[in-house]
DNA sequence: TCGTGTCGCGCC
DNA sequence: AAAGGGCGCGACACGA
């Protein structure tokens, strides 16, 4: 990524369509216009063409990365940056800031579809959108042009061609992981399997100790044909020893006391950990060494990612961390963001204190020593609290005194609170912005305060109107971090590439696990030093790029492990 | 038998 | 008085 505010000055771009039997290629300079004549290139020349091309530093523009770059990938073709039109649509579609723009103001069209599963769209297709209406196919280039003119017409140029700059390049990256993979010992997998639930059973048959564990279940709770697996008859049960309890959540079991409770929360953990991470999951996911995620970058609509297909590299699970094991001579790089939500909370906010409470590491610990909380649990869960929209128990009790500390800070996240309560938009740092509540919601808020609605419809609007607030008020945090991550993500990617230029993704340091305010990277140990310099500089320059100059630091805990489970 | 809704758990 | 954000997924429950 340039510096900001020249993201798109001096770029040559080069837009890559779907034609009959290949790809069409258009190279135009930072005004659109072209360059070379357009020509027509075979999809199995197309390597080849983008190799030659990439020479020149271009940025690539084209409808899906997801599905043009996998097949570079496979013939050993990176590319340096791109834009993703549909990625960068869905924010400027939205986005109260280019709201006035000819973008924003078309009717939907295949831009606002969601992404083909597969095939990609074929030229002059027909296509149907959300509400059955159709539209004619999409022109990359006419896209282009608009996202530019929304670009330049919205009220930070720069913060949001930063955005869709982060956004594409994050874009790459997760293609670039999924190809990569993370390295997955299937034998360490398997023996945890092993000694936690017995032998691999023939398919539908509980593993030994699993049905161990029912069996004891079954006679403490003298229900003979009770399936553990259902959370209605295990809650029927224990309520019929007299158990006061409303479900089965392992929070609320861990409250009572009673024979049965620990075996049940171990068949749980058990259960769980056969059913998300067993032996079925690692015969769908792991091949050759390697787990290939699929991520989806944007799928959420605070910005972050999010993971499908099963595979689910956003929530791995910690019992398995330990079969990601790196190669023989490489290292993990594993390094996390401390607290980053608070901290963003406390850039977005300009809050001082906060800031200091900061400075010099852990903040919870900078929040204690301020004499705002009395121990770091408390500082911790009443942070959260504020960032939730929490407003019982300990967090809220805390509330009033983190206000008081942190006046700035915590009047961000109120603020956003009461515009979603009233049915608003709140924007992230860059831009992007929230949706608006449906219409079942503003009806309801329309409908509830007038005088003939009744109590409880009121009280139900209410508590629509407040859980659309927790919503947004978390929304400009989560989100905001969210960018925060893509742009330490992109700086490193170019960083890393630097590292070992020329060399394929695969044989020089290389990110293989992202996972909200975490990267890992896969490196030569020769090169680990290097990279967690690295790591920490692009997230020293991620700040600094969302934010300007700013008293907030974003320090990195960083690990250098041959096994991702010693990293903690 | 299928799709849909809910629960509960894991991740951040 | 009550009031905790965002996901994906598998299993169960239930109704068409």
């Amino acid at each position: 990524m340039n510096a900001r505010g020249s993201v798109h000055t001096g770029q040559v771009f080069v837009v890559l369509s779907v034609s009959p039997g290949g790809a069409t290629v258009r190279e135009l300079d930072d005004s659109s216009a072209p360059m070379a004549p357009e020509r027509q290139v075979r999809l199995d020349g197309l390597p080849a063409a983008v190799a030659m091309l990439e020479a020149g530093h271009p940025r690539w523009v084209w409808d899906d990365t997801a599905w043009w770059y996998p097949r570079l990938l496979e013939a050993g073709v990176r590319v340096e940056r791109c834009i993703d039109l549909r990625l960068c649509h869905a924010i400027l579609r939205n986005a109260v800031s280019t709201a006035g723009s000819r973008l924003a103001a078309a009717p939907p069209s295949a831009w606002d579809a969601p992404r083909p599963v597969e095939p990609p769209p074929a030229p002059d297709a027909l296509f149907e959108i959300d509400d059955g209406a159709v539209a004619p196919a999409p022109d990359p280039l006419a896209e282009l042009v608009l996202q530019q003119e929304a670009v330049g017409a919205s009220a930070d140029p720069s913060s949001m061609a930063l955005l869709l700059a982060a956004e594409s390049a994050g874009a790459l990256a997760a293609a670039e992981m999924r190809f990569a993979g993370l390295p997955w010992r299937a034998d360490i997998h398997e023996a945890i399997l092993g000694r936690a639930l017995g032998p691999r059973p023939a398919a539908g048959v509980r593993p030994r100790v699993l049905a161990e564990l029912a069996d004891r279940l079954r006679a403490i709770l003298e229900t003979p044909d009770l399936n553990p697996d259902s959370p209605p008859e295990v809650l029927r049960a224990l309520r019929r020893l007299g158990l006061n309890i409303s479900s089965t959540r392992s929070w609320e079991l861990r409250e009572v006391e009673h024979p049965a409770i620990a075996p049940l929360l171990e068949y749980k953990k058990l259960a769980r950990l056969l059913s998300a991470n067993g032996w079925q999951w690692l015969e769908a996911n792991v091949r050759d060494g390697r787990f290939h995620p699929e991520y989806v970058p944007g799928g959420v609509v605070t910005g972050r990612w999010a993971s499908t297909g099963g595979g689910g590299a956003l929530q791995l699970p910690r019992q398995v961390r330990t079969a990601v094991v790196a190669d023989d001579g490489w290292r993990l790089v594993v390094a996390d963001a401390s607290q980053l939500e608070p901290r963003i909370l406390a850039a977005l906010s300009g809050d001082r204190g906060m800031a200091e409470a900061g400075a010099g590491h852990d903040l919870y610990a900078g929040i204690v020593a301020s004499g705002a909380v009395s121990d770091r649990g408390q500082a911790k869960v009443a942070m959260l609290g504020a960032m939730y929209g929490s407003t019982t128990g300990e967090s809220g009790r805390l509330m009033p005194r983190l206000a008081r500390a942190y006046p700035r800070a915590i009047a961000l996240v109120e603020d956003a609170a009461r515009v979603g309560e009233r049915g608003g938009v709140v924007s992230t740092r860059l831009g992007r912005s929230s949706p608006r509540p449906s219409a079942a919601w503003r009806q309801a808020q329309a409908g509830a305060y007038g005088e003939s609605a009744g109590d409880a419809e009121t009280r139900t609007a209410r508590g629509q109107a407040r859980s659309w607030g927790r919503f947004t008020r978390n929304f400009v945090v989560q989100g905001s971090a969210a960018e925060w991550a893509l742009c330490w993500m992109a700086g490193l990617r170019n960083a890393l590439a630097a590292i070992d230029p020329g060399s394929p993704l695969t044989a020089g340091p290389h990110l293989v696990l992202f996972m909200h305010d975490e990267l890992v990277v896969h490196t030569p140990a020769r090169h680990a030093e290097r990279v967690e310099a690295e790591l920490r500089r692009t997230a020293a320059e991620a700040a600094r790029l969302m934010f300007g100059p700013t008293s907030v630091e974003f320090p990195l805990t960083v690990a250098v492990v041959e096994r991702y489970s010693d990293a903690k």
